[in-house]
DNA sequence: CGCAAAGCAAGCACTCCTGATTGTTTTCGG
DNA sequence: CCGAAAACAATCAGGAGTGCTTGCTTTGCG
C-alpha cells in the first residue's frame, strides 16, 4: 500500500538528506554531486530536483541537518551519561567517538571545503559556532566543571580541540584503537587541573 | 635574456608545484584542477601537460613537494630553535604556527580529501607516516623529552595532536590569536607531565 | 469521476575539465 | 647555419555535472 503523498514525500526528501551526509562522510565534499546523492538515495535526479531546486539548497538542508543531529547527540549522551568509572576518560572518549561517527566525519568534511569555499562558509560558520557553543556547554557539564575557576573554560576547549585532532588524523589513518593510551592519559591529565570534576 | 632551457624548464615546474600547493591552500582540494593551477602559475595548459602529462602526476609530485617542505621547515625550526625562555610554550606556537602556514593547509586539505579518494590515499598515506615520524622525533627532540619515561611519547603525541585539532579549526574561524591561552594552559600542563623537558 | 496538484522521471543545453593531438616557437648542439 | 629536441600553446573530443524544461504517474479533493 503506498504511503500518503506528504509522508512519501517527507520520506524522499529524507532519503536524499541521509545519503547527503554519507556521501560526504565516505566520498568527501568533492564527491557530493546531485547525481551521486539521487544515485545513493535511489531516487532519480527529477525527484532530487523537486525536493531541493539546486545543490546549494540541498547543501544547505544538509549542514544544517549535520549541526543538528551532532547537537542532539551531545544532548542525548549528556541525558543517559552513566555514572560512575571515570568521567573525564569516559568524556574524552564520547568526544572521540563522536568525531569519528557518520555525522562527524560529514562535517569534518563540510568545514574543511568550506575553509576555502566562501558560499560554503557563508552557511556553516554561523551553525558551526553554535554547534561549538552547545558542544563547549555540554563537555563543561560532563565534566562538572566548576565555572568559577577561569582555567576551567580553557582545559575543556583543549578537550575538544585534542579530540577534534585526532578524529582528523584518523579519517586518514584509521588509528583510532591505538590512540586510546594517549587519550586515556590525556584524562587522567584533566583530572587534575584545576575545576574539573568538582 | 632568456633563461637556459633546462633552467627555464625547471622554473616552469616550479612554479606549477607552487600554483598547486597556493591552490590547495586557497581554493581546496576539489578547486585544484589543472586549468586553475596553470592559470594561477602563468602558464598555458599544454606548458602544464608537458611537464606533468596528468592531474595525477601533477598532485602526486604536489603531495610528496608538500610533506618534503613540511620536513625541511621543521628541520631548520629544530636547528635554529632559540634557547631561553619557555620552551613547552615555544614548541606548541611553533606546531600551530606550522599547521596555520601555507604548507601546513595544504597538507590538511589533502589528508581530508584523502581520507574519502582511494587513490590519493595511497599517495598520501606513506608520505603522511613518514612525516609524522619526523614531526614526532623533531617535537620530542625540541620538548628535550626523556625517552626512558614511557608516558613523554603520549605527551609528545597529545601536543601534535592537539596543535592539528586547533589548527583545524583555525581553518574555518581565522581563530588562532584567540586561542593562545588555551595553546599557553597547555604548554604549562605540558612542562609538568613526567619525561618532558629533563 | 474528473481535474488539479504534487511527486517523480526523462531529456536537453550549457559549462567545465581532462587527456590527447596537432602546431608553433625557442634553444642547443653538430 | 640547420635540424632536432624541448618548451610551450591551441584545439578537439569526450565525459561529468548542473539547471531547466517537458512529460508521466499518483494522489487527493470537490
Amino acid at each position: 500500500m503506498s504511503q500518503p503523498q506528504q509522508e512519501r514525500s517527507r520520506a524522499t526528501r529524507q532519503r536524499l538528506l541521509d545519503a547527503t551526509i554519507d556521501n560526504l562522510a565516505e566520498v568527501g565534499w568533492s564527491g557530493t554531486t546531485v547525481v551521486a546523492v539521487a544515485a545513493r538515495a535511489g531516487v532519480s535526479r527529477g525527484a532530487a530536483q523537486h525536493h531541493f531546486a539546486t545543490r546549494d539548497d540541498l547543501v544547505r538542508a544538509a549542514v544544517e541537518s549535520v549541526t543538528d543531529e551532532l547537537t542532539r547527540e551531545m544532548r542525548e549522551q549528556e541525558a543517559h551519561f552513566a555514572e560512575g568509572g571515570n568521567r573525564p576518560l569516559a568524556v574524552v572518549e564520547l568526544l572521540t567517538d563522536m568525531w569519528a561517527g557518520r555525522f562527524g566525519r560529514a562535517a569534518t568534511q563540510l568545514w574543511v571545503a568550506a575553509a576555502t569555499d566562501p558560499g560554503l562558509r557563508a552557511l556553516v560558520l554561523p551553525l558551526e559556532q553554535r554547534f561549538s557553543r552547545e558542544l563547549f556547554r555540554t563537555t563543561a557539564e560532563l565534566l562538572e566543571v566548576d565555572r568559577r575557576e577561569p582555567r576551567a573554560a580553557e582545559s575543556v576547549r583543549l578537550t575538544i580541540d585534542l579530540t577534534r585532532g585526532v578524529g582528523l588524523g584518523a579519517l586518514l589513518r584509521s588509528d583510532l584503537q591505538r590512540r586510546k593510551a594517549d587519550l586515556a592519559q590525556w584524562a587522567a591529565v584533566l583530572a587534575t587541573l584545576p575545576g574539573i570534576g568538582s
